[in-house]
DNA sequence: GTAACTGTGTGGCGTGCGTT
DNA sequence: AACGCACGCCACACAGTTAC
């Protein structure tokens, strides 16, 4: 049986990177949360933490983190669905794998309309976002994948509309003729990561034909707007960043006619269901405001 | 038979100091 | 500065003993 007593000492540590604030948020000297590192590591036959500045979780201890944290997570419904048992002040922390375009969108008014809740958000591609549900390592997921993952519920959110977009100078130059395929092979393009495949699905849809432009990586939504108002390359930012841009020409579309929708869903696991009430109210609220509707709904 | 008391073992913690 | 180790203290559980 697992000792809950070692295993949030390990948490603590994990979670505040040493051992030191550890102690202070358990109420204890560091000497009690060093021994309780070290009888868990002796228990468990495996080294948990690598000491250092911060202290980091070993894979195995990474494993153990993830299992306090539902475990928490357990209790805190437990809770709420049993009102005899004594209520717990403290706040529950929700792990959520989320698209960084929807964390620079629309989720952050969804995360603000709850309350007594925390957040640990983790950055993924929503067609990838959906393996951290799988894998276990979150309880809920905005993904592109509508199919139900295993023990989740699914809810459409509606689409989250792109559009190909730069600054007037950078069309001016790259595209002087238009849009056409020559000139998207040679205009240097801007990508998320190696798994953003957004500009590589509007290309095919916008010329029936694979291309593959000069890229310049870019891991964050922000800087992606930044990026095409500099000139730098053209990119698939998310209407809702770029509508006041567009209004004022700072930035424009390469083909008005043609955004992508991508239709987002919201899967959440069924174990702590009771938990995330309120966070599904708040998700599928936003969405509804913010989002575009997909053609099934609309 | 039961309650109260006592002795012992165990676990958890803090202090002080050494090590890195 | 941060962490680990040795040591001692304290609280608690449990078993054995005694008194009623």
């Amino acid at each position: 049986m697992l000792d809950y007593a070692l295993l949030s000492a390990l948490a603590a540590v994990v979670r505040t990177g040493s051992f030191e604030q550890a102690a202070q948020h358990l109420n204890v000297t560091p000497s009690a949360v060093s021994q309780r590192i070290k009888l868990l590591e002796e228990r468990i036959g495996a080294v948990l933490i690598v000491r250092g500045q911060p202290c980091l979780a070993t894979e195995i201890g990474e494993r153990l983190c993830r299992h306090v944290d539902q475990v928490a997570l357990l209790e805190a419904s437990l809770r709420q669905s049993l009102p005899g048992l004594q209520h717990d002040e403290r706040p529950v922390t929700l792990r959520i794998a989320v698209n960084a375009d929807s964390l620079a969108t629309w989720f952050i008014p969804a995360m603000a309309q709850t309350d007594g809740l925390l957040f640990d958000l983790v950055l993924d591609d929503q067609d990838h976002s959906a393996d951290w549900l799988r894998r276990g390592e979150v309880v809920a997921a905005v993904t592109s994948h509508g199919e139900p993952v295993q023990g989740c519920n699914c809810h459409s959110l509606g689409s989250l509309r792109y559009i190909a977009t730069a600054s007037p100078g950078f069309v001016e130059r790259w595209f002087p003729d238009g849009f056409d395929e020559a000139a998207a092979r040679r205009a240097p393009c801007l990508i998320f990561n190696r798994k953003d495949r957004l500009q590589t699905i509007w290309l095919k849809e916008a010329l029936g034909t694979e291309i593959r432009p000069p890229l310049h990586w870019l891991p964050s939504s922000q800087a992606f707007v930044d990026a095409a108002l500099a000139g730098l390359g053209w990119g698939m930012n998310p209407e809702m960043l770029v509508r006041e841009d567009l209004r004022e020409r700072r930035l424009v579309a390469l083909t008005p006619s043609l955004p992508l929708d991508v239709p987002l869903f919201w899967q959440q696991s069924r174990i702590v269901g009771p938990l995330l009430a309120d966070l599904n109210r708040a998700v599928l609220n936003a969405a509804r405001t913010l989002l575009t509707p997909s053609p099934a709904e609309a």
